[in-house]
RNA sequence: GGGCGUAUAGCUCAGUUGGUUAGAGCGCGAUCCUGAUAAGAUCGAGGUCGGUGGUUCGAGUCCACCUACGCCCA
């Protein structure tokens, strides 16, 4: 027996029961277990220092629904585990936050023992929270995570840094970061922004470069010689905002395609060098002209009127000129610099024409360091990390200022010097401290590296092997993150992290990277087993190296994403531990995040993995995109228009939740969410299932009936057409879903199980109510029991995955499983091994159940179309009646149909009866070619046609369209009978086949058509007395029924039922109707008793329209 | 500034390789149906498919440019 479904479901209480009863038995343990053939999952560890939101509802759900359906095609999932992202600036930010620091002095003060102490358990206060919420929305992991933080996590980083090191994979280079002079630290993007205002007023100076006619070494550019003695002394002119960095300039940039001029300037020109107010004629005719170059298009904005140009040249064409410095820019510390390479004019893509002069002054110290290194130029400096100027510059009176009190000195300089051209001010974007408002600093900082760049082909050759959903991210924002690659800069001057394991000697110049505890123990000569591996005890582990003196540890820790990235290696302790499950589990089959991971987790994922071991790290990725608010906005705390997961689910259920996201919107776009969506979700899929199986079980648990086999039958012959078409959906279902979700396309399969789920309830439980009601418990009722048990059977292990809750629900109950005397009881004088066997082979779980096969016997697509025509022509039917105003409870004489193709018309005839009955009328006559009241119009089948005939088709329409009378009539015959059409278009005739015509037809006079998609409905509404008499007839049926429920009467309670007629037309009326269908009221009815006139006192009365007067009816119990 | 994506009804979104009258749900209005249903059906109002230009017999769909928004990078 089943137990008994309420319609009034609270579905999150419903959660609540199969989340204790999952307890209970274990079913995520044993789910987890389950399994033979591998698929390997990785957890992109999520940092727990804040608590779980709708994003992480949605990639958590969007990892589960893979995974739960794997499991149930047999699959052993591996890594389906927990992970937590430890390490990292955030964290350490939320500490100083908690402390009230404001930077790294007041964490040296404090100690870095006690603050990575004080990270570490922050990390463990949302956690509690995190694993509550993880059971709760169903993602089903075990809870035996990897932390990044974990001794056994690092040394396997450790490997990694030892392999790459081996490989001379690690070096160490400049790195630009924004860094705070007074604070002496760099500072992350995120509180670069907080401290960046965009109306900073700032010098703006045009600088003068003379050029000095020689070439820099290697310049074989065709032409150059010559170029350069003819721009001999004349000047480059570039534009800055920053003069402070001019001393630190290397080299000045161009476009390489822009148009470069070179132009002359007389001595009355205001910009000329010499130029003064009051000069004369005379003294003007004995100065030289200026000579500058600049791009042509920016000329006017920066000279005003009164130049002369001489001469043009591509950007290109200057490249490797050279020019005289400006300053003596100072090596970086141990540096060896090759002055012979700098000073000259480089191509790059910085250069924009936006503003400025088309030629950029370059200062890789200060901010242009990959333009620096891209182009072979040393990095040289003038200003320190205090921001103070070095003293190499004493001589010139601006050493030990700070930097941006150092411009107008250095602009006097130049002035003095006649290589300014002119200076002005300018308002723009500068960023600034967030905790002391002092300007930032762009620095390049000694950094450690990895050397991904010399893997770039095969990094973008490995991720043609991924298969990303969405798949334009493959080749647009990751492949082109590929494309551009640069080093990976891995060191981190802070706390809380990953230790880099390299020792160097004092003076640098040996160094050594530790590959793994036991080296690292060699070492030092001591067990370092109970040590925790990070800072501040590793830095104070040093030996002495015979010829280096003292190792110590260099200070920095590594980028957390290197953490994460090397998840498949370190989750492992790889290669210290399980190399035989590392080597099963790599690479991932499939892995979720969202999008903002491309630079982020999904990269450092594949540049571990490429440099490593030369593959991807996983195989197929869903990449989702963001959830915002439902203005579109992006949810964040300041704006205060965060909607917790919590407060959804409370109200809505979590599957709910979970339904929306997977079938409202294909995944990889940006979507905005409200509690209305879910709603929304939870009312058209949710409850409309729910009432399907409440009303299955609500009708088998009065008739008795058990499912036999409790598996899905086969056809036979109590089958009905609409039984069967029932069965070739939901195996058509089967497969659609299944194809759906190996490709990973998750949204199509959720879309599919919706509209079957539709269509089960709308039209399959709606056509086949009586069968469940009438008394008699035949074959036919049997086989609509045993129809809708299989779909809902199979409906709830296909919605497993994506409502796991729902499905379990439904399961349960349909399985019989949730009432244990039941499965004892019915083994009473059977085989009792038998019935054991029988219930150790049922999963106690739809998530431990084996995901639906397709039957192919049951499919069956011409039945399924054939049923969609009758759909269509159903409701064009109702659109008729509307239309005339006839409701559908008055029978009418005939209809007349005309379907889309012929094969459509066969299955029209298939499913006349239901025709019929839907749209309540006595006949269907079916209007073909021949039939002489209606017209024909034609159209050309584009699709078919438009290839075949081309320019000819506007002609071949009109053609078309000018057919009438009886030759319409002739055509609509052959094609028909499938013949092919001869017609004239222009001077040719064409041979037409019979599909690559559309034929429409005009409706019948009289008649109430609908029409549309290529079929024709009409409604013969002329209304017989009989027709009116039946109509009479079920409208007091329908008011009796309606009375009946009113009264709170039970569906099997016997009545007696009096009618009272308000007038005398409409007596006379009601007795003719009773006279003919008194039979028919009292047997829908189950009136004992009908009695015209008054009802009795006691009587529950109604009042109903009956013709153009009204009817009360009288409703007692019998 | 660059890359990628998005832009379709009041709202949330579909729209398969270019093809005939661009769809669904919600909301609104009207009607109907109903002894499974918090439901369902039908009709109606509501669309210059972000804009401009191009390719094509034919463009929501392909191309170019532009605009707005989002993400990432600078």
């Amino acid at each position: 027996m089943f137990k008994p479904v309420e319609t009034n479901v609270s579905f999150p209480q419903l959660e609540e029961r199969v989340l204790a009863w999952w307890g209970d038995n274990q079913i995520v343990e044993k789910s987890l277990a389950s399994g033979s053939k591998p698929f390997v999952f990785y957890e992109g560890p999520p940092t727990a220092n804040g608590r779980p939101g709708l994003h992480h509802v949605i990639s958590r759900i969007f990892k589960d629904v893979v995974c739960r359906y794997k499991a149930m095609q047999g699959y052993k999932i591996i890594g389906r585990r927990e992970g937590w992202d430890t390490h990292g600036l955030p964290v350490e930010i939320e500490v100083e936050k908690k402390l009230g620091f404001s930077g790294k002095p007041d964490i040296e003060r404090y100690g870095i023992a006690e603050f990575n102490a004080r990270c570490r358990e922050s990390v463990w206060e949302y956690i509690q929270e995190w694993q509550t919420f993880t059971k709760r929305i169903a993602y089903w992991v075990s809870d035996d995570g990897y932390y990044t933080y974990d001794n056994n996590y690092i040394e396997s980083l450790w490997w990694i840094f030892g392999q790459l090191w081996e490989r001379e994979l690690l070096f160490r280079d400049y790195k630009v970061t924004m860094h705070c002079p007074r604070c002496g630290t760099s500072l992350s993007d995120h509180e670069v922004s907080q401290g960046a205002r965009d109306d900073v007023d700032d010098p703006s100076v045009y600088i003068k470069f003379r050029v000095s006619g020689e070439l820099a070494p290697g310049a074989g550019n065709h032409g150059l010689p010559q170029r350069a003695a003819s721009l001999q002394g004349a000047y480059l002119v570039a534009w800055t905002t920053t003069p402070w960095t001019l001393p630190a300039n290397v080299a000045l940039a161009v476009k390489h395609d822009a148009v470069y001029v070179d132009v002359e300037v007389g001595p009355k020109h205001p910009l000329h060098s010499k130029y003064h107010q009051h000069m004369s004629d005379a003294d003007a005719s004995a100065l030289q002209p200026d000579r500058l170059v600049m791009a042509e298009s920016l000329v006017p904005a920066v000279l005003g009127e009164g130049y002369t140009v001489l001469r043009s040249f591509k950007g290109n064409d200057l490249v490797g000129l050279r020019y005289e410095n400006l300053f003596a820019g100072v090596p970086g510390p141990g540096d060896e610099v090759d002055l012979a390479t700098a000073y000259r004019l480089v191509a790059d893509e910085i250069v924009t024409m936006d503003d400025g002069t088309g030629i950029v002054h370059i200062a890789p110290a200060y901010g242009d360091l990959d333009v620096g290194r891209k182009h072979g130029l040393p990095t040289l400096f003038s200003v320190d990390l205090s921001g103070m100027v070095m003293p190499e510059f004493g001589e010139l009176g601006f050493a030990g200022k700070f930097f941006k009190e150092a411009d107008p000195d250095i602009t006097r300089n130049l002035r003095e010097r006649g290589l300014l051209l002119k200076s002005g001010r300018v308002r723009h974007y500068y960023p600034f401290c967030w905790r002391c408002s002092t300007p930032l600093l762009f620095y390049a900082k000694r950094s450690w590296y990895i050397k991904t760049t010399a893997f770039k082909a095969d990094l973008v050759a490995n991720n043609q092997q991924i298969h990303w959903v969405p798949e334009h991210i493959r080749d647009g924002r990751f492949g082109n993150w590929l494309e551009n690659n640069i080093d990976w800069a891995i060191s981190r001057e802070r706390y809380w992290g990953t230790p880099l394991p390299i020792w160097t000697s004092a003076d640098g110049s040996h160094a050594v990277c530790v590959g793994s505890l036991a080296e690292l123990e060699a070492k030092v000569g001591r067990s370092l087993r109970d040590l925790d591996l990070h800072r501040p005890y590793v830095d104070e582990l040093t030996w002495e190296d015979p010829q280096h003196g003292t190792m110590r540890r260099i200070p920095d820790v590594a980028d957390c994403w290197f953490d994460s990235g090397s998840m498949p290696v370190a989750q492992w302790h790889y290669p210290f531990e399980n190399q035989e499950l590392f080597e099963s589990a790599h690479p991932a089959d499939y892995i979720c995040e969202a999008v903002d991971q491309t630079r982020g987790w999904f990269y450092t994922l594949h540049a571990v993995s490429t440099l490593l071991f030369d593959r991807p790290a996983f195989q197929n990725v869903i990449c989702l995109g963001h959830i915002l608010d439902e203005h579109g906005q992006k949810m964040s705390k300041s704006k205060g228009n965060i909607i917790t997961p919590q407060e959804v689910i409370s109200q809505y259920g979590v599957d709910a939740l979970r339904w929306y996201m997977f079938a409202a919107a294909p995944p990889g776009n940006p979507r905005r969410f409200s509690g209305a969506l879910v709603n929304e979700s939870l009312r058209k899929f949710m409850l409309t299932l729910w009432n399907t199986y409440a009303f299955f079980v609500t009708y088998a648990s009065l008739d008795g009936w058990e499912p036999g086999d409790r598996g899905q039958g086969t056809g036979d012959s109590d089958m009905t057409p609409i039984d069967r078409w029932a069965l070739a959906r939901l195996n058509g279902l089967v497969r659609d879903v299944t194809a759906s979700l190996e490709a990973y396309e998750v949204f199509p399969a959720a879309r599919a199980i919706e509209s079957f789920v539709d269509e089960l309830s709308n039209w399959y439980v709606r056509r086949n109510r009586r069968r469940f009601w009438k008394s008699e418990a035949d074959a036919d009722k049997r086989a609509a029991y045993r129809t809708l048990y299989t779909c809902l059977l199979t409906v709830s292990k296909l919605a497993a995955p994506f409502a796991p809750f729902l499905a379990e629900e439904l399961y349960g109950n349909l399985m019989g499983l949730q009432i244990a005397d039941f499965r004892l009881q019915s083994a009473d004088g059977e085989n009792q091994s038998a019935i054991n066997n029988l219930q150790s082979a049922i999963p106690e779980s739809v998530h431990l159940a084996a995901w639906p096969l397709v039957d192919a016997a049951l499919l069956d697509d011409r039945l399924v179309a054939d049923t969609e025509a009758l759909l269509a022509a159903v409701s064009l039917g109702r659109a008729a009646r509307k239309t005339a105003g006839l409701k559908v409870r008055q029978p009418l004489s005939e209809l007349w149909v005309r379907a889309a193709n012929p094969a459509d018309a066969e299955g029209l005839r298939r499913f006349e009866a239901d025709l019929r009955d839907e749209l309540n009328v006595k006949a269907v006559r079916y209007l073909e070619a021949g039939s002489e009241i209606v017209e024909y119009r034609f159209k050309p089948n584009l699709r078919l046609v438009g290839k075949k005939y081309g320019k000819q088709v506007p002609a071949l329409a009109a053609a078309l369209k000018a057919l009438a009378g009886a030759e319409a009539r002739a055509v609509a015959l052959a094609v028909e009978a499938g013949q092919t059409v001869a017609l004239a278009v222009g001077d040719q005739s064409l041979e037409l086949l019979a599909e690559e015509l559309l034929v429409e037809s005009s409706a019948p006079e009289g008649y109430a058509v609908a029409d549309g998609g290529g079929v024709l409905v009409a409604l013969n509404t002329a209304l017989t007395e009989e027709l009116r008499l039946e109509g009479a007839a079920r409208d007091l049926v329908r008011g009796v029924q309606d009375a009946r429920k009113q009264a709170g009467l039970e569906i099997s309670d016997r009545i007696a039922l009096s009618l009272a007629a308000s007038d005398a037309a409409t007596a006379e009326l009601l007795a003719q109707t009773l006279a003919a269908w008194g039979d028919y009221l009292r047997d829908e009815t189950l009136a004992d008793a009908l009695t015209a006139g008054a009802a009795p006192a006691g009587a529950h009365t109604e009042a109903v329209e009956l013709g153009d007067g009204e009817v009360v009816i009288g409703v007692a119990k019998a």
